[in-house]
DNA sequence: TTAGTTTGTCTATCCAATAAACTAAGTTTT
DNA sequence: AAAACTTAGTTTATTGGATAGACAAACTAA
């Protein structure tokens, strides 16, 4: 209720943080060069890496080059102090890694999922969360936290409002997880996910702003504002897959006409294929390498109608990059053009200046990458909270 | 570059807004109340306020209830310790407000604009500010700033980069006036200056979240997160008048076709109601109040057009309240009821069942009286940073 | 009157950041 | 190689916040 006040520790917590944030971008450091970047005194910079070090973050590695004084003593991250769990729970599939403080990747695996009843897919998750905690080196601080990505709407708490192709209602996955295994589990968006990986680690790297759109059987979308993913307010994220692009159109299982998924996902492109005697993506990308027309043709109109939507994200948004993911992404040669000729007939000229449109980097693995990185800065945020 | 580092004069400027803060939302209050509300010590806040007596911005007011002790002295935030102005420049009239720190109304004036001529307008502008601060009581902080609403779009310098309506293209508003009275001026768009103004004084009052719909010749909206203005990621807002709600409706002059103002828009009603020989809103207005059941029709057709970007808008940003405001919310009677069902009929329930569709309460004076809250806020911010 | 309560101030203490002096360990100049 | 200079990192004394607890002032209730 009150707003947290002001004290020592608040400014010591503030400048620990400074201090190993600057580690993680530029080590190796000295301390000199720490004090130097931030703006803190030397003493306090000395006393604060004391702490860091003390706390088995942060390592001395040795001597470093001398510019005609005192050789520094070069300072590092100890991306190995902790390690987090990401995963990837699709419909037909589990993909899970262990990845280290920096994002390193450890151990990764796959299963193939049989059933989407829920009890069953704990099971699984369990199975799969268990081979990688026994993967993980022995470290100061374990297995910090354990990341979900997950293809429906999930709330603050991290239960899963609604996931329609899981047939989930209501599963309070984050709590149930939790207590299983009795550390901090962070469930969210596939979506989200996929778009907090592609910034750290895929085609999104350092851009502050981005729209990433997982483009697979419905489409859904991440929102990074200020390098932090954007949740909507009561706690999930924009449902910009149902935003509607035809007033009247086609009727959607939301409720609503038009929404843009009904046009521009992998499920709308395989309604339209199926009359051709297509049965999915695949033979259908096959087909388009052999230079069939008519499913080039398909594919343009894919790429016309997320160009269409696209063109609304960046007018309402005005990202620095919108990045395309999810399965769709594996069809960049055939939706590309028509794509980007969409956007920048549709865009308003001010917002397209400097809008990038980019394809994922990290293909299948976006998703579950970016669910470790959510266990890993839930691990960095409590640690600036103590 | 460096990010400001944490010292102690940070924490006390931390505690200061916090004590401010509560004597603001709380007054009359004693020193005792803000300590046990804030967390704070007694001693602390006993300092802290006397820092503000010095500095003009809280005032004893004598001896309160006691409860079986000693009296407590109240305190007040002194409301005219400086004076703010705000400004709605339309397309064809000045509308200006001196206001005090609280938002308490002076002086309020409007006149005609005969040219939209930027050095014409820039003149009016001077003769109102120069009447508004002439009206203004002397006293400690003066006129601590001008916030101007205008109908275009605005970057985050102040500069108008382009105004249709205006006939306005990257007209340095900003600078000008800042130039020219030596004080803090702030730009922005008509309707987030409407939103603030309906979140502190109208219909939003004390909603976090909000979405402000305005609409007039075109449609602008304003958006409020966690009870600030959200600005585009360059610094101008979102452009949700061009959301494109028929991918392949009318070519709009940004580029774009479909867009949701070619359909919901007073501009757009105008169109409609042209071969009917209504030229105006106020017509339109005068023949729906007599019943007519043609331009009945025509309101229920922005009202359903209303309802498709309003749930659009609920679908993504997930917002506690969407709020109509400008010229359009004088028609509320005729167009609420199809407004309604359309946003029930097509937003997601998730999202809908929280919601609120308002109408704007301070009708033309919204983004008059929101200019002059972002002034306010101004002021604040910066005292908060010295 | 007397006891108890509440308000607000005063005092001693704590703690983090800092400047400046200092030690340590190098490089460059002569 | 000695002297002069540079740079790194630590030590020391100081500053300026917040705080707990003691305290005086001012009130109520019995």
């Amino acid at each position: 209720m009150t707003t947290p006040t002001g004290d020592q520790a608040l400014i010591k917590r503030i400048n620990t943080a400074i201090v190993l944030e600057s580690i993680l971008r530029g080590a190796p450091l000295s301390r000199a060069q720490i004090s130097e970047r931030t703006g803190l005194n030397k003493a306090t910079v000395s006393s604060l890496v004391q702490d860091l070090i003390d706390g088995s973050l942060v390592l001395e590695t040795g001597p470093g080059e001398s510019s005609g004084g005192r050789k520094p003593v070069m300072l590092e991250f100890i991306a190995s102090a902790g390690h987090a769990i990401g995963i990837d729970l699709g419909v037909n599939y589990i993909r899970g890694v262990l990845m280290d403080l920096q994002g390193g990747i450890g151990k990764e695996l796959t299963s193939s999922l049989r059933s989407t009843d829920p009890d069953f897919v704990f099971k699984e998750l369990c199975t799969i969360i268990d081979k990688l905690i026994a993967s993980a080196p022995s470290c100061p601080y374990g297995i910090v936290g354990i990341g979900v990505g997950v293809p429906g709407l999930v709330d603050g708490s991290g239960s899963v409002l609604f996931a329609p192709n899981l047939k989930w209602r209501d599963v309070p996955l984050e709590r149930q997880l939790s207590d299983h295994y009795g550390i901090p589990v962070t469930i969210d968006n596939e979506a989200n996910a996929g778009a907090l990986g592609e910034q750290k680690h895929g085609a999104g790297r350092s851009i502050a702003n981005l729209v990433y759109v997982s483009v697979g059987i419905g489409i859904g979308t991440g929102l990074i504002l200020h390098k932090s993913l954007y949740k909507g307010t009561s706690g999930f994220s924009g449902e910009m897959g149902h935003l509607s692009v035809e007033a009247h159109g086609k009727p959607c299982s939301c409720g609503n006409r038009g929404c843009w998924e009904m046009y521009a996902s992998e499920q709308s492109l395989l309604e339209k294929a199926e009359t051709m005697g297509y049965r999915d993506l695949e033979q259908l990308l096959l087909a388009a390498e052999q230079g069939k027309p008519e499913v080039l043709e398909l594919f343009r109109g894919i790429g016309e109608y997320l160009g269409i939507g696209i063109a609304n994200i960046v007018n309402v948004f005005n990202p620095d990059a919108v990045i395309i993911g999810n399965r769709m992404s594996q069809a960049r040669e055939w939706v590309e053009g028509e794509l980007r000729q969409t956007v920048i007939k549709r865009a308003i000229g001010f917002h397209l200046r400097n809008v990038q449109l980019l394809f994922a980097e990290l293909g299948e693995r976006s998703a579950m990458m970016g669910a470790g990185e959510m266990a890993i800065s839930g691990f960095f945020n409590r640690l600036k909270s103590t």
